[in-house]
DNA sequence: CGGATATATTTCATTTATGAATTATTCAGA
DNA sequence: TCTGAATAATTCATAAATGAAATATATCCG
């Protein structure tokens, strides 16, 4: 009654995976590998968003501005700017200032401009955007539990380790 | 190895680590491993999107467009149907209407009704889209070596067991 | 000092994606 | 057979994200 694909068997992505195997054949030098690791990080991540987004909604939030309060709460002084948002979250920095102009909005983000450089913006969490923070954490934790937890612990580092390795190489790339 | 890999380092992921970090300090019971992986998934999605959709802008596409026209030509009769479009991209129906109407536009697909089920359509490759994705294929493959060459087929085999399990742990439960 | 260049943020037009409602068809069961 | 529920696709209003240009400040270096 409640999953629309029931019957494919074991999920959408078989069907993924069924379709890169013909061009795979298609393609010579098809690196299908890849490309199939392409489209599960695409998945896994479209799912984690949609997710938490469902939990956030009911809290004026969306998973790009939780992430947003997220940095400045993990912060020492609970402030920092919008290119560290920008550099953090991976949204351009036009959305960053869309986001913020909401978050400022709602009371949760105060907005001041930086003493050591005047081009700067401080971004400071208030004491309402913590409570909301440590308000929603159990439900969060849930959703990542559905979706992470059936990772053991040497899973998880194995995923941390090896995820970070591409981020690496592009920083360094451009 | 060509990549600058020291974990304190240059990398805007670093920065990411360490607010998890402190605010693992502050929540008790925060799970921490779950959130990192989280974020990383974000990001590789965000970069890999990115880059690609720098190549494909040239040519008309985007990530998503592409993926839709893929899975056609992975499809046997390069055939295939709005729903397994949404299944198959992760994208919500609606977007796949727009999505199919600009390449309907571009000429790369046909839409047809479908002749066993009349609620159904069929959308399918022409021998111009073909023609594209064809041409296509040596710029994406340089894109996906960019950003997954980093691993060995030891690695991309691991990743791909592993990122397989969310989804079917999701597929199951709603 | 002062001009060129780089960085931080914002604005605005446009593109891209979603939710909710709508239409059409199929299917399941009394 | 008929009726109500489920499924497929679309439309439309709105949200979310981006690129490119604009603004303001800082830094570099002659």
């Amino acid at each position: 009654m409640r999953n629309a694909e029931g019957d494919g068997g074991s999920g959408s992505f078989a069907e993924v995976e069924r379709y890169i195997e013909v061009t795979r054949q298609r393609l010579p030098g098809y690196p299908h590998e890849r490309v199939k690791l392409a489209r599960l990080v695409t998945h896994v991540q479209k799912r984690q968003s949609d997710l938490s987004n469902a939990v956030l909604k009911r809290h004026g939030l969306n998973y790009v501005k939780y992430t947003a309060l997220m940095m400045m709460y993990g912060t020492p002084g609970r402030t920092l700017t919008p290119s560290t948002l920008s550099e953090g979250t991976g949204e351009k920095p036009a959305n960053i200032t869309r986001i913020c102009d909401e978050l400022l909005q709602q009371g949760l983000i105060e907005r001041h401009p930086s003493a050591e450089d005047r081009r700067r913006v401080d971004l400071h969490l208030t004491r309402e955007g913590e409570r909301l923070i440590e308000k929603l954490q159990p439900e969060l934790w849930q959703v990542w539990d559905e979706i992470y937890g059936c990772f053991n612990a040497a899973e998880l580092r194995q995923l941390t380790r090896l995820l970070r390795k591409p981020l690496a190489r592009l920083d360094a790339s451009g």
